[in-house]
Parts: structure tokens; C-alpha cells; sequence
DNA sequence: CTGTTAGCGCCTTCAG
DNA sequence: CTGAAGGCGCTAACAG
């Protein structure tokens, strides 16, 4: 940390400059009526030495650190890497830096990492898909100030920001139906992942307010190879009457029309294929892929707004809950 | 920072416990031996009060943080991604986190942020593509410890980890050779960028070894966006000859070739694809784009090795630069 | 083996 | 407007 050897310190400054380290103190943070020739002075010495404040010294003092941290399960999921960004960038013009805490999708160690990491920093992100409901609320106590990303948790005084998963499969599940398609697939995502409980809210829902419709829910994944395995499974979906499928994100999607097209289905003559997430391969596949947009920059950002509230002593401010846009492409035809 | 409204110290728990301070310290951190009683006693005064150290009174007496800094250009670059996961585990694994700084590819921030992330932390890890060459070295002094990734510096005292482009390059060109291709064309990346350079000086030597093959420059990008706009550009290299193209990276690749599909061209049968960085994606396009594969989890963490040593003291470790490995696949066929 | 004593570098009353 | 002094929470000598 701060330098390589001894560094150098408020004292050196303020003995090189002639006077006290409370003046030294007072030009660094810019506090009270401070005499301009000693700011000159001070100002000059700080330059000569090269000085640069202690961080360990002014957390110890504020009892701050001007550091958040954000738990994720898997850093390689891309809404969580476009949410980071967000994030990172927005407390970034704040003069607050991210740290992450990536904990490789062991549910197990999420409790451990986020009191850990919130131990270092001045509040934490938590995005917990798979963590169980009560024992997420345990851990939301325990570390705020903190804010949940991307799933539901009724009730619980902690902002969440999310995804509105539910609407937004049910907007998907709308925009099929103008194809005309009564009868679907939804291949789902890991069996806990809060955010596949919502699609699945989305889908049930859509059954219930079109008794013409049936959807078939074939158990799924939630990368590229989930996807690419899928495929038979889809297929015996399909041969059951499916005409258009719903993936639990656009990676299965993407994967799965790769199968299919090496098997000779044609999408969407044949079959019609949906995503979830837009991420930016989706509007580059063959054919496009139609899919649900997710702000992600945009959630991040909203993340830190409400990260920075609560950190200044704020309210616990309302809970945000994005509705995605259906971005309509080449993957999804009329039926027949 | 650590606990909500005035936390414990380690004063209460030696209160608590009814012993001096410097004991508590002691069974903290496992020092010297203490009494098993006292140790004990602390340990449920601990407990009870539900004590955790002051990370920052601690990174005060220690000088040291036990967290590091990754400076990157872009956070959406799946190949920063991959390493920062890899590093990010690594370092986890000895008790070290990364905070990420993303200069958002401002060039001219990249000091800036650099040292200030150095202020923060023990170490940090620079990738700074763009960044002219003598002002990487000055940087490079002032914030060490610090690991240069995925761009050479020649001289410099630091480890630098990195990926033989040059050598990727010839390799891939050999490949094509071997499909009896003898006039390429490269879509290159961003003019400014060290990997392209590097990538540029592979182009250079296999036209040298080999008299009888050319390779034509494309200006491109690094996006999906932009190979899928240098579509046009590269019909106009064929026309000029060209029978296979080697994109800058694996987006680049994708995005072209689905504008050449859109276009009818055939690939490989028209045309060669191949892309670099073997992103996930690739072996899932269609056709399956041929790449090179950069072990991007492995070089995070072999980041981690080279830092952790120089954070102990240790010697400015060996370089270390990974050589792609070939991912023939459907891309890429037989000239004709 | 344990307690006391100094700081680590900075900020912040409180006098002057 | 400025300086002196104490303390943030912890660890590392140094005595006992």
C-alpha cells in the first residue's frame, strides 16, 4: 500500500513547509480560512516530496474507505460484467473504486464472502441468485449498507435493483402469440436461480390469462454447451406440438440454434427461438436472435445511486424493477 | 467500513475477557503461545461480542492492504474478463481481493487512475494497450509492485505476462498455408493498439519467410459492430485475390461474418474466417469460426503468482508469454 | 506467558 | 488563522 519504502508523511510535509501538520491537514482537505502564502507554501512542499496522503490513515480516522465490493457468483456471466461496469464507472465519478469478490458459484462460501468483504469496504452489492431466501435476509442485516441485484425479497428493508423477469417473459410469451404461436417451450435455467423462479411466474401467468396457450418446460441450463445439449430435448418438444421456444437466457439460445441448425432445423421456419439478456452477440447470430433487452450499465449505475444514499446516512430508497424490451429479430417468425 | 454505528474494538473484548489488549491481539493472530485458558476466554468474549479486527487500523500498523488493482481499458473485452476471473480466484485464494479500475479507454486517465489505485492498494496490474511506450516505463517505476499484461516492454523491471501474437499469428498463417492459401487478408485492430502492433509483426514475418504468400491490411476494430461494417472492405480484398482473411480478434471475426453471410457470401467456401482469442462464442458460430485460443484464466493467474512475490520482497520473476494454440475448425477450408 | 508502552499517519477539537 | 495534543484500532517491542 501508498509507497515503496518509508513514505513520506504529513509531518515531512509540514516541517518542510515550516509549519504545522493541522495547516498541512487543513490545504490537503481544502477545510476553514487557511492564509494563502502558507497554502503556496504548503502546496510547493507537498509537490517537491512528492507526498501523497496515507489511505490506511484516513479509513482508520473516517471509518471509511471509499470502497464497495460486489459478490458475484460467477464473474463470467455477462449481466453481471455489464452490471460491474456500470457500477465501477458510476462510483468511479464519485471517487469510489469496486471491488469484487467473484465466489465461483459456491453458494456455501457467499455468507463468508460477503461479511468478509464488507469488512474491508463501506457497503457491498450482493447478487445471491441461488442463496436461500431466509438466509439471504439474515446476510442483508448483517452487511449493510447493501444493495441486491437481480432478484426478489419481499419486504426487506435493502434496495433491490432488478429485472422485472416475470413482465418480462410475459411480453415475450405476447409478442409469440401475435405470430401466432399457441403452443411453446420454456427451457429453463439452474432449478435455484431466483431469477429462472421469476421467468417460470412468467410463464405460468401467460398459461393462466390464455387458456389457448400451453407452454412445456424442458429443463435446461444457462451457458452456450447447456444449449447446445438441449437440443434433442427441444426437439421432443417440438414434435409434441412446440412451435416456438423460449430460452432461460440468450447463451442457451445461441447454443441451442447452433444444434439445431447442424440437425437441418430451420429458425424460425421450422421452429422459433427466443433469448433473454440481449447480450451483443444476439443481434449478430444467424438468424438474429430475438430477445428480451436488460439494461445492465444502467443497473449498475442505478446500484451506486442508491449504494451512495445509504452510505450518507440516507434512506433505504425504493426498490427498482427494469422491464425488459422486447428486441425483435430474425429467430422469431409466424407460426407455420 | 466494518460494522454499522460504533463497533467493537479490541479494547472491549480485552475488557470483556478481562485481559490486556496485547493478549487478544495475540490469539488473533495465532502469535507466540498464549495460556489455553486466555485463549479460551477471548475466544468466547470474541463470540459473544461479535468482535472482527478494524481492517483498516490493521492496514495502518502493517502497511499493507491485502488487495490489489487491475487497471483496465474496457471491462467488456472478454479477454480482460477472463483474466481478471483468473486473478481474481487466484488472489482470493490467499486471502487478497482485486479492485477493478476501468479507465473506460481513455488513454490519458490511465496514469491517473493507475496511481491512485496504488494508493489504495498493495500492488497493482497494468493493462494499458494504448499506452505510448515511454510513458508505460515511467508509470511502471513509480507504481511497482506491478505486473504489465498482454503487451511487451522491452528492458523494462517488471513481469509482464503475455500472449505471443507475433508467434499466433505465423501459426495461424501456417494453418492457412497448409489449406493452400496463399494471398490473406488481415483485418487489423485498433491502430494504436500493442497486440495489433504485435499481431502486424507476425503479418510482416510470414511474409518474409514465405516469398510466395501475400497478406493485405484491412484497417478494422476490435467490435462485433466493426467487422460486421468492414464486410465491404473485405469483398474488396477478395476481389483483389484474397482467399481466406484473419480477423484482429474473435468479435471482430463473428460480426464479419455474419454481415458476409447476410451478404451470400459462402465461408469457408468463398472465403477463410479466422478470429483470435477463441472466446466461447467461437465454437458455436456457424460456421465454427477457426481461432487462436489464449488461455485467459491461466494468465490471471499466473499474474497473481508474479505479484504475490514481489509483494513479499521477492525478485522481479521471469516473463512469461503463452503461445495460442490452433482451433481449427469450420471457418476455415481447402482454397478453391 | 502476559501486560505496558509506543507508535502507524491522519484528522479534529481546543486553545492561543 | 494557526499550533499543540489526543485518539481512530491495532500490533510490536519491551519489560515483568
Amino acid at each position: 500500500m501508498g509507497e515503496r519504502s518509508r513514505a513520506t508523511t504529513i509531518a515531512d510535509v509540514a516541517a518542510h513547509a515550516g509549519v504545522s501538520q493541522a495547516s498541512v491537514s487543513r490545504v490537503l482537505n481544502g477545510k476553514q480560512t487557511v492564509d494563502p502564502a502558507i497554502v503556496q507554501r504548503v502546496q510547493a512542499s507537498i509537490a517537491t516530496l512528492g507526498y501523497s496522503p496515507s489511505v490506511a490513515a484516513r479509513s482508520l480516522v473516517h471509518g471509511r474507505n471509499d470502497t464497495i465490493a460486489m459478490v458475484v457468483p460467477d464473474l463470467e456471466n455477462p449481466l453481471f460484467q455489464g452490471i460491474l461496469k456500470g457500477l465501477s464507472l458510476a462510483a468511479a465519478s464519485d471517487g469510489y473504486r469496486v471491488l469484487v469478490a467473484d465466489t465461483a458459484e459456491r453458494v456455501d462460501d457467499e455468507e463468508a464472502t460477503a461479511i468478509e468483504a464488507r469488512h474491508r469496504c463501506d457497503a457491498i452489492v450482493l447478487c445471491a441468485p441461488r442463496m436461500p431466501e431466509q438466509r439471504l435476509r439474515r446476510l442483508v442485516e448483517q452487511v449493510a449498507p447493501v444493495v441486491v441485484v437481480n432478484r426478489p425479497l419481499p419486504d426487506a428493508d435493502v434496495p433491490i435493483i432488478g429485472v422485472d423477469y416475470v413482465r418480462g417473459i410475459r411480453d415475450l410469451v405476447e409478442h409469440l402469440l401475435g405470430l401466432g404461436h399457441r403452443h411453446l417451450a420454456y427451457v429453463s435455467g439452474p432449478a435455484t436461480s431466483a431469477s429462472n423462479a421469476e421467468r417460470l411466474r412468467g410463464v405460468e401467468e401467460a398459461e393462466q390469462v390464455h387458456p389457448d396457450l400451453r407452454i412445456d418446460v424442458v429443463p435446461g441450463g444457462s451457458r452456450l454447451e447447456d444449449g447446445y445439449a438441449l437440443a434433442e430435448a427441444v426437439l421432443g418438444a417440438r414434435d409434441d406440438g412446440a412451435t416456438a421456444v423460449i430460452a432461460f437466457n440468450d447463451l442457451v439460445a445461441l447454443g441451442l440454434m447452433t444444434r439445431l441448425r447442424q440437425l437441418g432445423v430451420d429458425v424460425p421456419g421450422d421452429l422459433s427461438i427466443a433469448g433473454f439478456d440481449d447480450v451483443p452477440m444476439a443481434g449478430f447470430a444467424t438468424p438474429s436472435l430475438t430477445s428480451m433487452s436488460v439494461p445492465r450499465g444502467e443497473i449498475g449505475a442505478q446500484v451506486w445511486a442508491r449504494l451512495r444514499t445509504l452510505i450518507a446516512g440516507g434512506p433505504i430508497e425504493h426498490s427498482v424493477l427494469y422491464r425488459p424490451r422486447l428486441e425483435a429479430r430474425e429467430s422469431t417468425g409466424p407460426v407455420g
